[in-house]
DNA sequence: ATGCTATCGCTACAGCCGTAGCCTTAGCGA
DNA sequence: TCGCTAAGGCTACGGCTGTAGCGATAGCAT
């Protein structure tokens, strides 16, 4: 007995139910929820997200959110999956500095300018989805800066052996530290300011093997 | 005419609002509503906290709670001022690395064991109060920690000028982002590693002043 | 002791969240 | 073209959140 597709509205792993049939109107759906939380999301923040709220904006009924997305952090999942998908490739400025000064400034607008941003974190801590969307999101984007690495590798900048992914949290995550978690106050410098720091570590080869 | 005390019920800066009268109840009152509020944190998570279940539990009036702490975020705001105001010192092993890994082992723990922590981060996401104590907790925790580099310094393990909150930040921070951001699989070793990094870096003078 | 009043307890209510059940609509295949 | 049925729309409801108003109680000062 071939066994029939389970029919549960909540799938666990996929973020967006597959429908079986993306003809126009699932698909005009998923756009108009979509677009219309992150348009809700950017023009008003996090605390203003609801479903009520996104289901009002984009036309959709209520319950029709309610059932492809489950709650806010489902919705919130399905836009950072698409946003995920996007073909960013990390800065190339032809030195190790130069390359970790320009993602974390990239990370510091984010964070600072862009409310998208923390509010996908925020999202993540009340909805095991959004966690795991975000997740995913992040290990893509870690992935594709090895590539900084290897390069600093092969022009001798940094010792072999040194550990792309360490090197690159060791850049990053200070900046997540102090705006996300610490709320410090803003300081223009700080992205360059650990970009360096890190730098410096690297060829003292403090994130070599052991 | 002097100028009452503004009857506010729920001022913005304190956390608690004092109460006019300190005698037994109003105290009685908050110490069990607080041994609530922690005790099913722990129990049963942070999704479970809500003032219907802390009202319940410590047996004092919802409608109390309500007028007191306003939200679970004031609750925990609460729990929070007492907790950073405890006789903490940051451990003092003889040499910086020791003095490091064992810092980052207490983070490590702390994020890994208990879960009291988390919940304080994500409810510091949901309330402004709550995020404000947790800044306040976390500075008194970084300031006492300024002595570690204050020996070193003295030591000569590490050069005359070197920040004590970017260094502690290096060697924090990346256990936050692993385990709380990115929710990366924990690894027992992850603490000490990176604490040796860290150290290796400021030896290289990665914390120095400009 | 005794009155004053801050603080707590209680009831009632308005609003939002999330789900169930049923009906309607519109992709899709024949 | 036309039936089948997945998917969306609608209504109704139960539960939880947060507030208002009022009466009861117990610190505190005299």
């Amino acid at each position: 007995m071939a066994s029939p597709r389970p029919t549960s509205d909540h799938p666990d792993e996929l973020v967006t139910a597959p429908t079986r049939r993306p003809g126009g109107r699932s698909a005009a759906v998923r756009r108009r929820v979509l677009d219309a939380a992150l348009a809700q999301l950017v023009q008003h923040g996090y605390d203003s997200l609801s479903i009520e709220v996104v289901a009002e904006r984009s036309g959709v009924h209520r319950t029709t959110v309610y059932r492809r997305w489950r709650d806010v952090g489902g919705l919130l999942a399905d836009v950072l999956n698409e946003a995920g998908a996007d073909a960013w490739r990390p800065p190339d400025t032809g030195s190790l500095e130069g390359d970790l000064v320009a993602v974390n400034r990239e990370v510091y607008t984010a964070l600072t300018t862009d409310p998208v941003t923390v509010a996908l974190i925020a999202a993540s801590f009340r909805s095991e989805r959004a966690a795991r969307a975000l997740s995913a999101f992040w290990a893509g984007r870690y992935d594709r800066c090895a590539d900084i690495t290897r390069r600093a590798v092969d022009r001798g900048e940094v010792p072999a052996g040194t550990d792309a992914r360490r090197l690159l949290i060791a850049t990053t995550a200070p900046l997540y530290h102090e705006l996300v978690l610490l709320r410090a106050a803003t300081d223009a410098d700080l992205p360059d300011r650990v970009a360096r720091s890190a730098t410096t570590a690297a060829r003292a080869g403090a994130f070599a093997d052991p």
